[in-house]
DNA sequence: GCCATTTCGTCAGTATACTGACAATTGCGG
DNA sequence: CCGCAATTGTCAGTATACTGACGAAATGGC
C-alpha cells in the first residue's frame, strides 16, 4: 500500500513544495529575532537597492505578484522598515524608499540569513552543493515565463521611460505571427 | 546596483520559492480541466491508498500540516471526490475515503500529471534530472525534521497502537517548570 | 475507576499566492 | 486636444501554510 503512494512522493512537484516548506520554517527559525519573512526580507533588500522603485517594478525585480506586493510593503511600512509615499511623476504608482531602521534591520539579520541558505544545502556534499545550485537556476531561468509573476530584466521598464520609442501598439494583435516570445516586449 | 540585487537572487531560498511557484503553474495549467490542486491531487492518492485514513495520518503521510487539512479535505469532500465520515473506533477522527468519482479523476488526470513533472525538469539535460531528483530527495529527507509538517513513516502510529509501550509520559516535564509552556493548559 | 496527559480536529490570526476584475491615470495616435 | 489602449495599485474570491490555542475524546498509570 505505502508503495503506492511513491506516485506522489517521488515527484519533483511534492518534494519541490516539502524542500519550500522546510526552507521556510528553517528561515523564520533563524531569523525569528526579527520578526521578518523571507519574502519581505527580499523586498526590503531590492527597495534599498532601487530607492524611490515603484510597486511593480519592484515585483519584476523579486518575481512577485502585482495583487500581493500591496500587502507585503504594507506590513513593512507598518513597521517602519520602508516608507511608500505617492509617485510625483506617474500619480498612479507608489514610490518605495527603506528607512535607516530597515537598513539596520538588513545590517544585522545577515548574519541569520547566512547561516540559513547554509542549514538548507547542508545535507549535501559540498561539492554537489554547487551542482544543485546551478541546476535550481537554470530551473528557475529557463521556466521564467511559466509563473505568474516572471522576473523581468530592469529595462523592460526603466529603459522604456526613457527611449519612449516603441512600435506602435496596435501591432498587439498580430494576425498569426506570434512566435510566442510576443509578448515579451512587443 | 542591480549587481547587489545577488543579494538574494541567487541564494536557495529565493530559487526555490521560485520553482515552487513555477511547478505549480505548471501543475496548474495542465490539469486545469479538472480543477483540483497539487496538494488535493496528493491527498486524494494518499487516501485512495490508505481507505479509512484519518485526518492527522494523512498528514504524516503527505507532510502536511494538521491546521490546513481540514480545509483540503473539506473540498474534496464538497466535489464529492471524497468521503470523510466520522470514526467508530475513535470518535475524535474523521474516516476519510475516495469515491468512484474521485478515482476517475484520478484515472483520467494522469497524463497531465506526468507531463507536469516532465515540464518543470524540462529545462535540465536528460543526465542531469535524476542528479537533481535525488539531490532534490537527499534534502528533503534529512531536513525532514525541520519543518513543522515532517514526514512520519506510517509506523510511528499504527505500531504505537499495536505495541502500546512507550518510556513514561511524566518525563515530560523537567524539574523547571514553567519554561514558557506554563499557560498551555490552565 | 480517576486523573493527568495526549491526541484529534478545529479555529482565529497572520502571511503568501493566483485569478479576474476595477477605477484612476497615463500616453499615444490622430 | 480627444479618445482609446495600456499600466498601476487594489480588491474580492479562493487556496495553501504556520502558530497557538481550544474542547472533546481517548488512554495510560495508579
Amino acid at each position: 500500500m505505502a508503495k503506492d503512494d511513491s506516485r506522489f512522493l517521488d515527484k519533483p512537484g511534492h518534494l519541490i513544495r516539502r524542500l519550500q516548506q522546510i526552507a521556510l520554517a528553517l528561515f523564520l527559525n533563524e531569523t525569528k529575532a526579527f520578526g521578518i519573512t523571507p519574502v519581505q526580507y527580499s523586498a526590503m533588500i531590492a527597495i534599498g537597492n532601487h530607492p524611490g522603485i515603484d510597486q511593480t517594478a519592484l515585483c519584476n525585480i523579486i518575481a512577485f505578484d502585482r495583487s500581493t506586493i500591496g500587502d507585503v510593503v504594507g506590513r513593512l511600512e507598518k513597521k517602519k522598515l520602508i516608507r511608500r509615499l505617492n509617485g510625483s511623476l506617474d500619480r498612479r504608482t507608489k514610490s518605495l524608499t527603506i528607512t535607516p531602521a530597515g537598513r539596520r534591520l538588513l545590517r544585522d539579520i545577515e548574519p541569520a540569513v547566512q547561516s540559513t541558505q547554509r542549514l538548507i544545502l547542508a545535507p549535501l556534499k559540498p561539492s554537489h552543493r554547487s551542482a544543485f545550485m546551478t541546476m535550481l537556476k537554470h530551473l528557475v531561468y529557463l521556466n521564467n515565463e511559466h509563473s505568474r509573476a516572471p522576473l523581468r530584466p530592469k529595462e523592460s521598464r526603466l529603459r522604456r521611460q526613457r527611449l519612449k520609442a516603441r512600435p506602435p501598439r496596435s501591432v498587439r494583435k498580430p494576425p498569426s505571427t506570434a512566435t510566442k516570445s510576443a509578448g515579451r516586449e512587443t
